[in-house]
DNA sequence: ATCTTGTAAGTAAACGTTTATTTACTTATG
DNA sequence: CATAAGTAAATAAACGTTTACTTACAAGAT
């Protein structure tokens, strides 16, 4: 039996990423795709079932596992308040910054309803992305030390600053200088952090 | 001369509004447009120059335009800073709740390279949206009372949260019940601002 | 007051192109 | 040499946009 070309498969994911990044979700199309990646249409569908499970395959395992994966490396939800966010928002913001074409997706999944609902759905499958934050949240909760709000809330007060700063972070990389540095980001979560605090 | 039917014009933003909160941008087709809005596809070519263009007007002047308009109501510069964010956290979160379809547009904005390329450039044209909030941010820093950042980052600062928010509390809309109550914005903002103090 | 009439608004149907997906065939390897 | 991986070419449907035509009305002439 012929073997899979991983390289291929490889080649579909780079470059559907590139395409969306570049030209925006609404303009990949399957022949697109498949002539910038130098594969038979055919050859995608081999890989995927259709356009959907394409898009929604690569939202949830490659660029939100991704970034899962980043942004938890070292981490440890035991460490204190300050030092854990501080951890969080280093290990994001120096992914993202190397990763501009699944950041591009990534932010489609708060627009496209087709992602939207393919985030939720396996959110509640997989008990959900991002545990050890939950944990780390909950204990310092308990502890006391930071303000009691439901996750979803936690995570739009920590967390949303540093996806819109990466943003700018892009704008401003075509610009004459850079506005946002490691610097910038740094007094950011210090700011972020001191007013979730009791 | 026969005059223009301001009610079809009306029929074809608010329509297109619609399909695109509910079934994404990607999937917006100026046909199926024009069915829905019960219009030939040709008057939708009176009034726009092309489906870029339609898009480009609906996000910049309807969808920005009504949001600022909405977010500077009876907002006065000159307010301590407390009280200013307040104001504003309100009026978005008010105006943003009735106007899912706005909403859906506006968080393409952030994704979408042709969105983002047109409000950058009317960002720049028009000196820029949300001026009273430019002039609101730099007095609370001359007077010393937060930290001085560039704009765009105080803008990230201040206000991701709350659209993370409103994003929150249309996805709750559909479950049993509502974590995003005016109480918790009101202590998100409280949060979010004590943050940015000196 | 009523009747042309010029003109932009509006329509139905069609344009060529691109879309997602499939068919019929070839290739590479355990 | 069986079999799944891969290809080139084709499919029907949908796409953005245009063509050829009709409609409704403000304004000037009667």
């Amino acid at each position: 039996m012929r073997p899979k070309n991983l390289e291929k498969e490889e080649a579909i994911r780079t470059i559907a990423l590139q395409i969306i990044a570049e030209e925006g979700l609404e303009n990949l199309s399957m022949q697109k795709l498949a002539k910038a990646a130098n594969v038979s249409p055919r050859t995608i569908y081999i890989k995927y079932e259709n356009k959907e499970d394409l898009l929604i395959t690569l939202f949830i395992e490659d660029v939100l596992g991704g970034y899962e994966k980043a942004v938890l490396e070292n981490f440890n939800p035991e460490v204190d308040f300050n030092q854990g966010v501080k951890k969080i928002w280093l290990n994001a913001f120096h992914y993202l910054k190397e990763n501009r074409n699944s950041f591009a997706l990534l932010q489609y999944g708060k627009s496209s309803p087709l992602l939207n609902k393919a985030f939720q759905k396996a959110n509640i499958k997989q008990g959900h992305f991002f545990a050890p934050i939950h944990d780390f949240l909950q204990l310092n909760v308990a502890k006391n030390i930071i303000r009691d709000f439901p996750h979803d809330v936690h995570r739009a007060m920590l967390f949303s600053p540093l996806l819109d700063l990466v943003n700018e972070y892009f704008d401003y990389k075509e610009r004459p200088e850079q506005i946002i540095t490691e610097q910038i980001i740094l007094e950011c979560c210090e700011a972020v952090t001191k007013g979730m605090l009791k």
